[in-house]
DNA sequence: GCCGTTTTCGGCCCGACTGTTTTCAGTCG
């Protein structure tokens, strides 16, 4: 029973010696597309072969729902193993060195007998790759260097741990005296959860001067490469950092170009072409007159196309174009929305403040109430609390309300679903609190049985609130648990309980995707820090960035409401109470 | 191989850079 994930990995690779194997363009390109189509989908393929419901998906046709279908019926592809005759499946790995496509890939293997990436790097150290018509010492270096960087960082980096790196970068650039405009682009603009490397554009009075400045700062490593406009560096932690400068005129059209994604860039030419125009970087052409409008600001480039603005965090092809151009695009949710924080810890657990210092930090954020949510008592590691610590801190959470003008703390936990599917504080005390968390910390390698059995009996406690990062995922460190999202998905629109988008950029749980499908189906949602001392409160902005990229709107998160509306629906049992 | 507000055939995004060549193919964003 293949997932999604290992249903896209089999069209990926197809599609990539397809290539090599230099079939019709387009060909490829369609099995390139149900694979990114197939990745992202929220809803299992393996159960849309067994309806015979594939072809209704987008870029699904017959010829590929068969392909599915065969993966789903034997785990395998045939066409894909016939492939893996004629070429080494190694080889499909040497492409994903910089520098090194597929017909480079093919010609090592041809000429040089080469499928691996040891093979490779020999190849292009003892001189036979610059021997190959059309390639040289130079080619043999670029390889040997795309080697390296793959090695140095296989994974892409976590959106939090480059885009404070960047911040600071541009901070410093736009402080310059040369400096108009300054902005990230690319996939740190969109705030995807992983970044490859940052783009940031400018204007300047004096371009050089701007680009000078940027190769010398000290956290730089290396100078990629650096021209009179254009510098790209390497900064101490691998990550790359290009800069472009641009004319004032053309500002609009650029940063929206590099900006992305390539999906949504893709797609915002083809529109252009159905209106007789052409969009490209340097503006958008008028294809009849030959009149090209250049935007300075990108705005511009939208509106001649007759689109409303897209907010950078919808631009991944993904229905947003099509939005735009009827007006119906959503009021995404902003930071300014969130007026309260529904899960954080303090030191009564794990947390490394009082329950004072959170709400204080809480307070000077502009929050109207926080809820603390310690763990409980099968945490022992982390001193999670029994039912009779938790009545304690119920005093002292009394306490600080009473000192405390103008803003509320919430009596909370986050409690475990145990191994056993039993949660980890009885009835009685769940109806102490004012708002109950569930998590899953323990048993992640259940099988999805098991899993959706500890959620079911979440979700139908009529105490419980939310769900907490509902899959368990770490970005690039852990899988998810077995969880089938669509069912969640269900449960918590039926059971009226709000599923959490967890803002730790480790986690961002539940991801945009799963977020906008949640909205769809009528499930309420928290966006929670998951704060374990003051400063965690800034993590926020990587789940409303979340929410945005999930295209969801003020009225379904919960703690948008005002600390009154918040009292309000806390007082009413939850919707769809069990009996 | 997919798709349809110029539909069931004939399209399918655009341009720059690199390394190598002397007019261009491959790769990238």
């Amino acid at each position: 029973m293949p997932t999604n994930a290992e249903i896209a990995t089999i069209l990926e690779t197809l599609a990539e010696l397809m290539e090599l194997d230099e079939v019709n363009k387009f060909k490829f390109i369609a099995v390139q597309n149900a694979a990114r189509r197939v990745a992202e989908s929220n809803f299992s393929i393996e159960s849309r072969a067994a309806d015979g419901t594939l072809t209704e998906i987008p870029d699904i046709g017959k010829s590929i729902a068969a392909k599915i279908e065969e993966i789903v019926a034997t785990g395998k592809l045939g066409e894909l193993e016939e492939y893996f005759q004629k070429y080494p499946p190694s080889l499909v790995e040497i492409e994903r060195v910089q520098g090194v496509g597929p017909r480079t890939a093919r010609r090592v293997w041809e000429e040089l007998g080469i499928s691996t990436m040891a093979e490779l790097e020999a190849a292009a150290r003892d001189g036979s790759i610059a021997g190959l018509a059309g390639m040289g010492k130079k080619s043999a270096e670029n390889i040997l260097k795309g080697i390296r960087r793959l090695e140095a960082r296989g994974n892409r980096l976590l959106l939090g741990e480059v885009l404070p790196v960047a911040e600071e970068i541009l901070d410093i650039l736009k402080q310059m005296p040369e400096a108009r405009n300054v902005t990230c682009a690319g996939s740190a603009r969109r705030m995807k959860e992983t970044v490859k490397d940052v783009d940031i554009i400018a204007t300047a009075t004096d371009p050089e001067a701007l680009t000078g400045a940027f190769s010398q700062l000290p956290l730089v490593e290396e100078v990629i490469g650096s021209g009179p406009t254009k510098c790209s560096i390497r900064t101490h932690t691998g990550l790359q950092i290009d800069l472009r400068v641009v004319p004032d005129a053309l500002y609009g059209n650029l940063l929206q170009h590099f900006t992305g994604s390539k999906e949504h860039n893709v797609a915002l030419r083809e529109l252009a072409i159905s209106k007789g125009m052409k969009v490209s970087e340097y503006g958008v052409e008028d294809t009849a007159s030959g009149m090209v409008h250049e935007c300075d600001m990108e705005d511009n480039v939208y509106q001649l196309l007759g689109l409303e603005y897209i907010a950078p965090e919808l631009r991944e092809n993904n229905g947003e174009i099509e939005a735009a151009a009827t007006g119906s695009l959503p009021r995404l949710i902003e930071p300014g929305d969130l007026k309260g924080d529904l899960h954080l810890h303090s030191d009564w657990s794990d947390g490394h403040a009082s329950i004072m210092e959170m709400a204080l930090a809480a307070k000077k954020r502009g929050f109207k109430y926080i809820a603390v949510s310690d763990h409980t008592q099968s945490m022992g590691m982390v001193r999670g609390l029994t039912p009779e610590r938790l009545e304690k801190q119920l005093e002292e959470i009394a306490r600080v309300n009473d000192e405390l003008d103008g803003f509320r703390v919430f009596a909370s936990a986050e409690v475990d679903v145990r191994s056993d599917g039993v949660l980890d504080l009885p009835d009685e005390s769940l109806a102490r609190l004012d708002f109950v968390t569930v998590s899953i910390h323990s048993g992640f390698n259940q099988d999805k049985q098991q899993i959706m059995e500890r959620m079911r009996v979440a979700m139908e406690n009529p105490y419980v609130r939310a769900i907490g990062h509902p899959t368990g995922r770490l970005i690039n460190r852990r899988d998810p648990y077995e969880v089938d999202m669509e069912a969640i998905i269900a449960m918590a629109a039926r059971t009226g309980t709000a599923l959490e988008i967890n803002s730790h950029f480790q986690r961002l749980d539940l991801n945009d995707r799963h977020a906008r499908a949640a909205q769809a189906a009528g499930a309420k949602l928290v966006i929670n820090s998951d704060a374990h001392r003051p400063g965690h409160l800034d993590l926020l902005r990587y789940g409303i960035a979340t929410a945005r990229r999930g295209w969801i709107e003020p009225g379904t998160v919960l703690n948008t409401l005002s600390a009154a509306g918040m009292k309000n629906m806390l007082a009413k049992p939850k919707k769809g109470r069990a009996k």
